[in-house]
DNA sequence: TGATTGACCAACT
DNA sequence: CAGTTGGCCAATC
């Protein structure tokens, strides 16, 4: 059994959370920016798959804020509904039609650019 | 323990 | 233009 440790030593899957919870609201980004900010570009399915157990996070995951390089809301069918995600962006002032970010580059929020 | 899949991305055919 | 392949890491069968 593999105690977790706080000290540095985290898994790709908890520097996915680090990253996705520091997202300034009204912004997104993508699964890829993301695991090219970690430093892995190849493992963007990895960051979709923390998303997945991001249920299991203590802390809440805003995931509504991740989407595809597309800008495409490619998860929202993860979300418990259909137009539960495009609610979410919609809340903070991002149009979404037909399961795409309208402007989705000035929306863009790249880790490795502003963090 | 090996094989398969997964909320992706880019390149190739 | 559409389908396939390779790549990355972790979880599930």
């Amino acid at each position: 059994m593999k105690d977790i440790d706080h000290t540095g030593d985290i898994s790709f899957f908890e520097k996915v959370y680090q990253v996705v919870v520091q997202i300034p609201p009204g912004r997104v980004t993508s699964y890829g920016a993301i695991a090219e900010y970690l430093g892995t570009k190849g493992s963007a399915r990895m960051v979709g798959w923390a998303m997945n157990a991001s249920h299991h996070a203590l802390q809440s995951i805003p995931a509504h804020r991740v989407v595809n390089r597309n800008g495409a809301l490619t998860g929202k069918r993860h979300f418990g509904g259909p137009d539960v995600m495009r609610e979410l962006l919609a809340n903070e002032g991002i149009q979404v039609i037909d399961d795409k970010i309208v402007n989705f580059e000035k929306h863009f929020w790249d880790p490795s650019r502003e963090l």
